[in-house]
DNA sequence: GACGATCCTGACGATTTCGTCAAGTTTTAT
DNA sequence: ATAAAACTTGACGAAATCGTCAGGATCGTC
């Protein structure tokens, strides 16, 4: 027999490098994001995932002990990706430069990834259950730094006196917009889908919108 | 026998004003969005918004036909405020003013009526398949005749140069935002809870941070 | 107080879903 | 070649869910 039967049994963790479990674990993960991000995460059956990998549930079952650990599994790696775009927001760069590649990469990591954007907003708008203590903080930390650069900014008079807080949502929640709600967008920017030329002028008209110049 | 069986059996049609009736619609509605907006259509049970309505199942069932007539039911309750704040921005008006009004009651009604709020991102986010073509529709006109509005205000030199679809959404994803991912705003903003008071100073911050001046 | 319309409800069937299991097959290491 | 580890899979059980039904209770009105 190759596993345990009964209570908390163990499956190899990952730590062997087997080829075939990662190639399997990634067409999982792969194909549950898309269906999560869908249809959320009690509208996406074992079934239907192991139909879309192409591997019976059964062995779905083997890989993961459940649905909600491909959820977690999912979440773990998203949140990797989440503040790449804030490193940017540093406090000797120049605001207006800082900002807008923020911005831009904020837009384009989103309009890459979209499924798992959506995935993952859909999961803050439940109200980040499963996100771990460590991962909240590490979300706060990461806020506080920018927030902090933005007040340097602000002391030294290179940016208006705005809360770097509300700033910081302000942005951020605009540029989720566009792939979270991509057919609203859409269909308010009047074209039958978003393409790259849509984000690009999204972050040419955001920045343009935004106040840089101190009173 | 009050009611007809069989396919397409039909009941009251709201034509008769029953007061026990509308007291107990409004209750399910009233627990439904909550739940919905919680955990999802598929992740809300019939039961659940029973026990929390203090209903029997089969009496759900007798005022709803389905668990997606009391969404569609929904859908369409809010769907009527949806346009509220936008009639603020009339070409005649001064821009501050105007957008000010807007930012200011889009963030309170969407206060006010959180669950309905998320409830509306929910959908939106998984493609808005429950709105109707007329619904769409609507949206539309009036997102074009906000859009009208600012164009006319550039042409006359009263505000900056940015094209009005991607600024209205902008404004409409920071004030949703406030709302729809409280919980990652209150963290953010380091309080245990939104306040009317966070809402307030949002309000000021965002108008803080557009740019209204013509270059 | 009677009689029709409206409202209420416990029990039920059909279906779907999660997750398990035991017995197979393939890969890997020696 | 061989033995162990890793992988695969069809069938299965238990639980949950949707939606129905038939009959009883209550309300409004004449």
């Amino acid at each position: 027999m190759a596993r345990r039967t009964g209570g908390g049994s163990r499956k190899a963790n990952g730590d062997t490098d087997g080829r075939i479990r990662a190639r399997n674990e990634a067409r999982i993960l792969q194909v549950s994001v898309r269906l999560f991000s869908a249809k959320g995460f009690d509208g996406t059956t074992i079934s239907e995932i192991a139909e879309d990998s192409d591997l019976p549930k059964a062995n779905v079952y083997y890989y993961f002990q459940s649905k909600a650990a491909i959820y977690e599994r999912l979440i773990a790696e998203v949140f990797d990706d989440w503040d790449a775009a804030l490193r940017h927001i540093r406090p000797e760069r120049d605001a207006r430069e800082a900002l807008g590649d923020y911005v831009r990469e904020k837009l384009e990591s989103s309009r890459r990834n979209a499924a798992q954007s959506r995935f993952f907003a859909g999961e803050l708008l439940r109200g980040g259950k499963f996100l771990s203590r460590r991962q909240r903080r590490h979300m706060l930390d990461v806020t506080h730094e920018a927030c902090a650069a933005i007040d340097q900014w602000i002391a030294e008079k290179r940016f208006p006196d705005i809360d770097p807080r509300h700033f910081l949502i302000m942005i951020w929640a605009t540029t989720q917009f566009y792939s979270d709600f991509a057919p609203v967008v859409a269909a308010t920017l009047e074209v039958p889908r978003l393409r790259k030329s849509e984000f690009d002028d999204a972050a040419e008209q955001i920045l343009k919108a935004i106040k840089f110049d101190p009173d």
